[in-house]
DNA sequence: TTTCGTTAGTGGTCCGACCATTATTCGGAC
DNA sequence: GTCCGAATAATGGTCGGACCACTAACGAAA
């Protein structure tokens, strides 16, 4: 028996698709086909046309305008990260395994980025203190310009956020930004490990 | 006017799919009602339920069979993922964008783990080649004992993976091993480095 | 030329029909 | 009583059509 050779017809829509707007050579904005026209030319019922559409749409690869048609749309991870989450995160509710990946997400942050490049540097001196911790990170996974990685940080940083963080000085920040500055960065990872 | 309060009936669906696998706490395999139940539960025709079901079924969250139901599932990376990537992964950014986070968190992995705990650790001896990378990695992020951070690698993996990824020689894997097993994290990590 | 209804095309939603597959049920043969 | 196989019921898979809501383009009137 060959394994897997019945695919659905949205699958096979979707991978018809993907070959339309290869061919054509579509850029992000070009206009599809319109759902009835997809329906006739792949020979598929329009509400199995619409199954692949919607799937790529919940995606963020796709825009519908209602009465105008759909459009290809350039695609950012976070979207979709964004969806995997509120499932993903289902059955991790600890605390410790938040707080491990985030922690783990910020020392790489510290590692990587150049601070040259971040904008909005002291933006968290003038910040409730409540909200120092992202007013200071945020701008530096910007900087790394890392979309996917910004969001799983920005995702896992709101949830855990809801638990008690400890809440550090200025001086926290002002030391772990120095540190970075004169790219001490084994010192800023020891300092940023110890308020963990 | 409100600026987005019209959702469309498939997204208010996903939504409350995604509470009834709360209140009910669902794990991984277990069953979702049947399309006529949610139709009529949630006031939606069951072509709208069934747009929402193959969306989510298309990110992998769901496994649908054919005559017997809808399942909750444990996350693989195979099956439709390899369909999406050919989407999500058409701009060069994001190949990048995930090749970096896979990268960075393997790089957490060897600097965590403590390969005593390792389990199988042999296993990509017998394995393909284009499978070793992660039958290598695998036990290791599950020795690490932290089910989100498996579920970000585990998700990145499976799409990165449809890419081409250099496939690395055993010799690669076994220099890996050994230097984590003479807790010379640093060689490891410069070593895991260079193949990217 | 400008304005404003009309109209055609599009996505959004619903309904009902039928098929294919699976699990269950039940009755007869042993 | 046990076992097996044929109906049966429940489920997902697919189709086609109907109607609504929205948008843009067209064309006639001012």
């Amino acid at each position: 028996m060959t394994n897997q050779a019945k695919l659905k017809v949205y699958q096979e829509v979707l991978t018809q698709i993907r070959e339309f707007i290869e061919v054509n050579e579509l850029q992000d904005g070009d206009r599809l086909p319109s759902e009835r026209e997809l329906s006739e030319q792949l020979n598929a019922a329009r509400s199995s046309v619409r199954e692949a559409l919607r799937a790529i749409e919940l995606l963020g690869l796709i825009e519908t305008k209602h009465g105008e048609g759909t459009f290809l749309r350039t695609y950012r991870p976070y979207h979709s990260v964004e969806l995997l989450s509120t499932f993903v995160l289902r059955e991790v509710r600890t605390k410790e395994e938040l707080l491990d990946v985030k922690f783990m997400l910020e020392k790489q942050c510290l590692e990587q980025v150049n601070i040259e490049e971040v904008a909005d540097a002291f933006q968290w001196r003038s910040v409730k203190p409540e909200e120092r911790h992202t007013a200071f990170f945020l701008p530096m996974f910007e900087a790394i310009n890392n979309q996917l990685l910004l969001k799983i940080w920005h995702l896992v940083e709101g949830f855990s956020n809801t638990q008690l963080v400890a809440i550090q000085e200025k001086t926290y920040y002002e030391q772990l930004y120095s540190y970075i500055h004169n790219d001490e960065r084994d010192q800023a990872i020891k300092l940023h490990a110890s308020s963990y």
